[in-house]
Order: C-alpha cells, then sequence, then structure tokens
RNA sequence: GGCGCGUUCGUCUAGCGGCUAGGACGUGGCCCUCUCAAGGCCAAAACACGGGUUCGAUUCCCGUACGCGCUACCA
C-alpha cells in the first residue's frame, strides 16, 4: 500500500521566521508535492514563556511570501485540527495519563530548583548531568500522599535503564542511541502544558505525519520520539533529519552574525523567488548542473535522497548573485514596482509609469537589489551638472571636447524625435562632422549630459533626459 | 565532559573503486563596448590526517584531529 505522504512544518510562535525555519518548510513542502501529499502548518507554541503575540501570523504571512501554501492549518481548516497545540492540551494530557496508568511514565516531584542544584553538584562532580530519577523510586502511596498535599508535579517518561535502540534517518542511515545516554524525559510539564518531546509525538500520529522532516538539532531526541511512539503502541513515522545552516564561522546559524529573518531580507529586497532558490540548494542538488529554479521545478525536481549530509554557510554573496539574476529578468513593470519606493525617496518622481520603466529597464543590469537604483538617478535629479572632478573638468575643456559639444548642441537644437536610435544616429553625425570618435566623442558628451564616466548606453540616457535638458546641459559645458 | 552527527576548491556542491576530481558564487585575466554594468571565454583554487581492505582508493572499514549539534519543566 503506497499512502500519501502527509507532512507538517511546526514552528513555534517566538518571533520571526529564521531562514532555516524557511529551508525546512521548503523540503517539506518540495516532498510533499512532488509525491502529491499534503503539507500542513501546525504552531507548537507550549511554551508559554516564550509566546509572542502576533507570531504566528506571522509565520503565515512570511511563508506565503514565499509562495508556500499548507493544505491545512490555523485559519486554513482541515479534518485533524486544531493545528495550534495550545489548543490541544486535553489530548497530551489524555495519552499522559495513559502512559501513567501503563507504566511507562511517572510523576516527578523535584521542583526546578532541586534539579538546578542537582545538575551543578553533578557538573562539580565532573559527573554527566542527568535527571537522577529519585520520582521513578516512589511508592504509590507516596505519590498519592503528594498528590493530595496539592505538590506540583511533572510527567516524565520511564525510559529503558540498559540496552539500546535504532532507528532509520534518511538522510543519515541507521543510527544507534544506548538508553544509558537518554533522560527521562519530561512529557508534561507542572504547569499542564505538553513538553515538545510529547505534543510532536501525539500530534504527528494523530494528524497521521508519515514523515518528520526537520533540522539536525532534533537528531539527538530522536529516540526519545521513537522511544514513545512504541510506548504508546503506534507505528513511527519515517524521520530525515535536515543539515543545519551555518554562520560564516560554521556554527549555527543565528543572529548577531547577519540577518536570519526571512523578513530581514524581504525587506531588503530580495525577492521570495530569489530566496527559495537560493535557500533549495543549501542541503539540496538536483543532481545535475542546474542552478536557477523556480518553485514549481524544485517541486519536480526535489528528492530527500539528493539531501546532503553536512551542514551548508549561508553564503550571501551567492543569495545576491540570485537575486540580481531574477530582479533583471523581471518585466519592467514590476521591476518598477520594486523600486518606485526607493525612487521616490532618492526624489524622482514615478508618477509616470512609462518613463519609471524606461529608467529602472536602463539600469536593470546594474541592479542586486532593488534599493541599488538609489544611486543611479542623480543625472535625473539634479538641476544642473556640475563636474566636481578636476580632470573631468579638464577632459571637457579641450578642443576636440568642446567642438564635439557645439556641433551636438547645433544638431540636437532641432531634432526631432528624440529617442534612443536618434540621438545615437545624431552622435554619428557629429562624428563625420567633427572627425572626432570613440572615447574622445563619447566621454565629454557623457560627462556634459550625465556628470559620470560611467552608464547604460548613451543614446538611452539623453532620451531619459529628453532633448532640451540635454541640449542646456550641453551648452553650459561650451567656454 | 558525555552522546550523536559531520569533514571534496574561500563558499554551495557533483562524485556512489580506475576521472586531466566537474559545475556555480566569489577572485584574477581576456573579449565585447564610448564607458560601466550585464554577457562570453580563460585561469588560479579542494579530496583533513594516519592506518587498513583492494591490482587500484576522494569513494569501503577503523582510528585520530577538527567542526557542529544535543545534553532544560525551550523548541
Amino acid at each position: 500500500m503506497t499512502q500519501q505522504p502527509r507532512v507538517r512544518f511546526a514552528p513555534s510562535p517566538t518571533g520571526y521566521l529564521h531562514v532555516g525555519g524557511l529551508r525546512t518548510a521548503l523540503y517539506n513542502y518540495l516532498f510533499a508535492r512532488r509525491l502529491g501529499g499534503t503539507v500542513i502548518l501546525r504552531i507548537e507554541d507550549t511554551d508559554r514563556s516564550r509566546f509572542v503575540e502576533g507570531a504566528a501570523e506571522n509565520l503565515a504571512s512570511t511563508l506565503a511570501w514565499a509562495g508556500l501554501h499548507f493544505d491545512e492549518g490555523p485559519g486554513i481548516g482541515g479534518d485533524f485540527g486544531p493545528y495550534i497545540q495550545s489548543q490541544r492540551s486535553d489530548i497530551y494530557t489524555a495519552h499522559a495519563h495513559q502512559l501513567l496508568e501503563e507504566g511507562k511514565a511517572y510523576r516527578c516531584f523535584c521542583t526546578s530548583e532541586e534539579l538546578e542544584a542537582s545538575r551543578q553538584k553533578q557538573i562539580a562532580e565532573k559527573r554527566d548531568p542527568a535527571y537522577d530519577r529519585r520520582c521513578r523510586a516512589l511508592t504509590p502511596e507516596e505519590v498519592q500522599k503528594r498528590i493530595e498535599e496539592g505538590m506540583p508535579f511533572t510527567i516524565r517518561m520511564k525510559v529503558p535503564v540498559v540496552g539500546q535502540m535504532h532507528f532509520h534517518d534518511l538522510v543519515r542511515g541507521e543510527i544507534t542511541v544506548h538508553f544509558d545516554a537518554i533522560d527521562d524525559q519530561v512529557l508534561i510539564k507542572s504547569d499542564g502544558f505538553p513538553t515538545y518531546h510529547l505534543a510532536n509525538v501525539v500530534d504527528d500520529h494523530l494528524m497521521g505525519i508519515t514523515h518528520v522532516i526537520r533540522g539536525e538539532e532534533w537528531l539527538p531526541s530522536a529516540p526519545k520520539h521513537q522511544l514513545l511512539y512504541d510506548f504508546l503502541g503506534w507505528e513511527a513515522p519515517a524521520f530525515a533529519h535536515l543539515p543545519l545552516l551555518l554562520n560564516e564561522d560554521r556554527t549555527k546559524l543565528s543572529k548577531r552574525q547577519g540577518d536570519v529573518a526571512v523578513e530581514d531580507y524581504r525587506n531588503k529586497g530580495f525577492l521570495p523567488t530569489a530566496l527559495v532558490n537560493f535557500v533549495a540548494l543549501l542541503g539540496w542538488n538536483p543532481g545535475d548542473d542546474r542552478e536557477m529554479f523556480t518553485l514549481a521545478e524544485l517541486e519536480q525536481a526535489f528528492s530527500l535522497e539528493r539531501v546532503s549530509k553536512a551542514g551548508a554557510v549561508f553564503d550571501i554573496e551567492k543569495l545576491r548573485w540570485f537575486n540580481a539574476q531574477y530582479l533583471r529578468a523581471l518585466p519592467p513593470a514590476e521591476l518598477a514596482g520594486h523600486c518606485g519606493p526607493w525612487m521616490r525617496a532618492a526624489g524622482f518622481d514615478t508618477g509616470d509609469n512609462t518613463r519609471t520603466e524606461a529608467v529602472v529597464a536602463a539600469f536593470a543590469s546594474y541592479l542586486t537589489l532593488p534599493s541599488d537604483i538609489a544611486a543611479h538617478l542623480p543625472f535625473l535629479t539634479i538641476a544642473q551638472v556640475t563636474l566636481e572632478n578636476a580632470e573631468d573638468r579638464l577632459l571637457l575643456a579641450g578642443e576636440d571636447a568642446q567642438s564635439v559639444l557645439k556641433r551636438f548642441a547645433d544638431l540636437a537644437e532641432t531634432q526631432a524625435p528624440w529617442d534612443a536610435e536618434t540621438v545615437k544616429a545624431l552622435i554619428k553625425q557629429v562624428q563625420a562632422d567633427t572627425g572626432i570618435k570613440g572615447k574622445g566623442l563619447f566621454m565629454p558628451l557623457r560627462l556634459a549630459l550625465t556628470a559620470e564616466q560611467h552608464g547604460p548606453d548613451l543614446g538611452m540616457m539623453a532620451e531619459l533626459l529628453g532633448r532640451d535638458t540635454c541640449v542646456r546641459r550641453v551648452r553650459a559645458q561650451i567656454t
């Protein structure tokens, strides 16, 4: 029987969407789409102390911005809800009590302070910090007495004391762990909420999750989860632990060393297509030399078999390259849409769509981010050209330069129509009339017109400036 | 410290016993062009180390080193 895969992305709403989270969400999404499966968004908000208002909504909208759309989840619906863990408390409690009754879990009355003290002592004695399982030995009478006294308690999983277990990881293969390395994990906290371990196992089972695709930081606790499935008499889903995203110094990608929030990249003008394409290739490759992928193409090409094992450094330079590629491939109207805010901030009036689009099209190949457009606008926004550079002034003062400027101004005065092509023809005429060509012909004009030595096609620049401005600026440089 | 995972150019990676170790970003050069950007071409640049196994190891096994992760009533 081949069942359609059901996968989930299960972030905790503690703020923004981390780029590593985006990558995890993406791989889940691609895996499911490729196989015609279902993608579920589940909010893991069992830690009330870390809850951030609005974070869940922000997560969802950022994911949507990236183009990832879920089949089930909060605000989407589905037959396995609710999809917010804080609304599923009784379900976790019921399963924890079942484990209690079956002798697979026990109540622990130790306080956080006691546990911390014990931990410190163990560290001081150079022993491995681990819960000493003192409450595991409590008699039923003692337990009953403490409950009646109203002592708060947690519920801990009764991990076998000896032996070892295996589990299979789709990325890493067979993994063996000895039970003595596994603590008696807390399942239900003293506030009544479940820990990640219990909630994730219960939900994954109840929601019919077939494949758990998550970050490598979860690898060490996978055996606990496997054990929980066994305790509950459930078949565990397949596991796939993805390699981590790293800082330049190869530590786990974190704030402090650059932007880690998807929103940061979004706000800077990175396109979702570029970010998704880039992040898809961090830990996965198609097996051939392709590297430009749309989401739809990724859906076709993705497979867990080609996910690599080692962590990947988040190389912002390559992301920038991807962004430049996608940016310049945009239709002018869309490019103008992205650049608009920056252009207005730079004093350019974007009221005329045709003109705005012509400007961004002229500079498309110069842009890595939409904000880069601002640096190219001064020639359009300044009142007149003033050459700061002595070298430039010298260049314009030359005899040849002056005759080029004069001839151009004379011819331009009556030129109509005025567009890139006709201006170029006009420059050709200047060349024929003055015998000056190449750099000596273009540079004086470029400087007089734009105040810059470098830039796009001069004919295009002249068109954007308009005939009258061109004539005025060129005449202004004639001595 | 313990446990787990990992290790091919600076970075992302291909490679699944025999290759001049391939591609991409970045870097350098050349070409194109009035110039710059883009684009094209070329170049420099890697199998962590030590043992095995094998006719032959980047590839398989073991060890070492290094890195990362986990080691919470956080996820």
